[in-house]
DNA sequence: GGTAATAAGTGATTAGATCACTTGATATGT
DNA sequence: ACATATCAAGTGATCTAATCACTTATTACC
């Protein structure tokens, strides 16, 4: 489950217990069975059976009432975003990740490029030397500087919310994806455009700031959307 | 911690642990303590700490290597949205929610008037009208329905990251945040906004639906910032 | 010098019992 | 008859203490 440990007893609990609730038909409000019940059918004791409850009831998924029993929650209809132990994202999601991206952090960038301020700015292109410096290196490391330049720039809109969604959106580049996009993508020419934005947020230009992300993340997009599914 | 649930120990744990870690000016890698330490420094026995850890674990605060260690993972830096378990959002904060909806939310209606098929503009409609008979009810299931309306709208922009995203922001209008917008938002306007929002996207106009989607929100969060901060 | 066995440290799981809370049924009083 | 108080069953929360499984660095051997 985790990448680097074997799965382990309660992460194929996890998995049990979400099959349980999806493939039972629950719904947001259900009430569950009982601990007891739950620990004697998944055949677990009850400390391992709570390790999973608990991982389930930090995503939303569940919910714990003391004294009155477990329920469904509301997040369970969803994907749930950030959630290591279920960070599962099929390749064909790539594709609609950078469609949330594209929607997203062209107006950050737009934002950043408004308030741009003296250390902030530094910072941006302290990322970017440090991609620079990577750019006959390794390439998993430059897709990591790479990365960073993304989050960087959403830190720099100003709005913590976003910043946060965008981290979230960037972490579920997860191993599959990151593999695919270390695959088919150009490191170089992600380089080069990022250089071209950070020249339009230093400028104080939102529009172009704006209007260059946009045209960055699509073109990436299409990169991947063609080795995925050649039009052939 | 929970909403209708007391405190639990483990719900403190979890606290104390983030304290721990974020205090303790750990980084992202960084090894913490033994599960026997731990156990022992927060005085309680092993399985209440393994939930307190698997909870953290599923929110990506930390990484549990089976024979390794427990180390500090990377999203500890971040605020880790949808967790019902620091869903803590503090009031000032939703004036900083509303400005993420601003800039996710307007397009996303455009994307809805694209592709506006029949059957979605069904639910649409039907959404409304629920939310239409509500109007003189109660001030809750009115908020509950207009807030569908924004699931719905998300939904209908036909991508599921971005859908997510907006269902995770929506999420975290937890009870506090209710609280403030059941006492100073208008239920009924935002009503008469988003029919005007379902007209553009009815005769697929995608301009119209997204500038009345932005205006509608801007609307509720110059409301709230003037209530919370007074201009005098 | 390199490779394999090893031992210490660490997380994972077990077992069954007890405590704390919720909830609906039952009894009690008016 | 109704409201209130009491109670008991069911449920989650926690404890205790021991064992198993895995990783890692050291050590011994070749």
């Amino acid at each position: 489950m985790s990448e680097v440990t074997r799965p382990t007893l309660s992460d194929a609990l996890t998995e049990r217990m979400l099959e349980l609730i999806r493939k039972g038909g629950h719904r947001p409000g259900d009430r569950l069975p009982s601990t007891r019940e739950l620990s004697q059918r998944f055949a677990v004791t009850t400390p391992t059976l709570r390790e999973a409850l608990r991982r389930l009831e930090a995503t939303g998924a569940i919910e714990l009432r003391h004294g009155s029993g477990i329920y469904v929650g509301a997040a369970i209809e969803r994907l749930v975003l950030p959630n290591p132990n279920m960070r599962e994202v099929h390749a064909a999601q790539l594709v609609e990740l950078l469609g949330a991206r594209i929607v997203i952090e062209p107006p950050l960038a737009a934002m950043a490029a408004q308030r741009a301020e003296g250390d902030e700015l530094a910072v941006l292109k302290g990322v970017l030397d440090k991609a620079g410096k990577h750019l006959r290196g390794e390439d998993a490391e430059l897709h990591e500087a790479n990365m960073s330049f993304h989050r960087a720039t959403a830190r720099m809109a100003g709005n913590s919310v976003l910043h946060e969604v965008v981290d979230s959106l960037l972490l579920v580049h997860g191993p599959e994806q990151r593999e695919i996009l270390q695959i088919f993508d150009d490191r170089r020419r992600d380089y080069e455009e990022h250089l071209a934005i950070l020249e339009a947020i230093e400028a104080r230009a939102p529009a172009e700031a704006e209007d260059r992300m946009r045209a960055h993340l699509v073109e990436v997009r299409t990169v991947i959307e063609h080795r995925l599914n050649p039009p052939g």
